[in-house]
DNA sequence: AGCATTTCTTAATCCACCTTAAGATTAAAA
DNA sequence: TTTTAATCTTAAGGTGGATTAAGAAATGCT
């Protein structure tokens, strides 16, 4: 199954879409292909696209003042990885977007899925309820950050995300969980 | 000036409304008062409102499994509080809503709302806009709890809260910080 | 296959922040 | 005003997790 066609299936889990107005959506997209390591997005640009993920894995991370990284968020087939804060307020992302594995993205423009929204208006539709799962997914790793130890937080991603797991190396699982790998080599021998 | 020409004021610094917009809009909404201490939304219920703060000062926070509570967001005149997770979702809300002084809120109905939106367009623009700002203030949040220490934390609050930190208690601040009130009292004490 | 690079582990030491407990202030209630 | 409750501070001791450094294991490259 080619990468638009993997698109097309995604947007039918939540939205009905007619044949034309899948060749419509399919117009809109592009894809692009990423080598291992190379980065979609840096920090101090301005995200104007939504990007879905067809093949490959991709982590969205931050760095702060000493150049410590930060991830906030990885991502694999049939996920969406941006900096949505730049993207909707058009401000310079605070966020690297960098493909873990060699991938294959599809993603739209900010004029051309504005465009889409009055062409297609399932699409607005799913685009709305992507936006409010950011927002909850967001609150649950606040609220879960706040409220639980390294060590409960590493089970959990383990139960909730473990083909994650198994593709990424372990010291940014440790990055994604907010401690050393030192710290979470010691958790795992634990168990 | 009362409560509902405050809302008009706020709603008219990112949108313009003519003057029978404005009486719709005010007819949709309803004024509830709270003692302090009161809680307006529990966790457990699902919020179906989105609710202005026309006066006083209002606290939403998280219980954990321990029963201690972490506190997710301060609000005051002018500003809006909820469980933006449960609205969104129609999910029990996970977070409580408690006014820490005698307060005067705005509400309004999710279905009255949807209502409103479509008898006055520019409404649903003030609410897209809402949403993306509570993305973008939450994502902030989270980087910040990643990537600084208690203290700097606490002095960003300082300069950014003031008015806040003058209102409420010593041990609340510490909780929205995510530390103890005996380390934050240690904290104040090296300045 | 062989070397280099990336990733993972172990262990010692250190520090930010927590816990507990008790007393000091301040504010609310009677 | 006196009592009671709420809030803030101080201090001792504890712990989760960081840091540093070195070596082991796995992976990629030529």
């Amino acid at each position: 199954m080619d990468s638009k066609a993997q698109l097309i299936s995604h947007l039918k889990e939540s939205i009905r879409l007619t044949p034309e107005e899948e060749s419509i959506v399919c117009d809109s997209y592009s894809e692009v292909q990423l080598k291992k390591k190379e980065v979609l997005l840096f920090a101090g640009e301005v995200s104007s696209h939504m990007r879905f993920i067809a093949k490959g894995c991709l982590r969205a991370y931050h760095m702060d003042e000493e150049a410590k990284e930060h991830i906030v968020q990885f991502g694999i087939e049939g996920w969406w990885v941006n900096d949505l804060y730049s993207y909707l307020t058009r401000t310079p992302a605070k966020q690297f977007v960098q493909a873990l594995e060699p991938s294959v993205v599809l993603q739209i423009h900010r004029d051309t899925l504005n465009d889409l929204y009055n062409k297609v208006p399932a699409i607005e539709r799913f685009y709305r309820l992507k936006f409010e799962n950011a927002y909850v997914a967001l609150q649950d790793r606040t609220i879960n950050s706040m409220s639980k130890t390294a060590e409960e937080r590493y089970l959990e991603f383990r139960t909730k995300y473990r083909s994650i797991e198994q593709r990424v190396p372990q010291y940014m699982v440790a990055s994604y969980l907010g401690i050393t790998p030192e710290f979470l080599s010691a958790l795992r021998k634990k168990r």
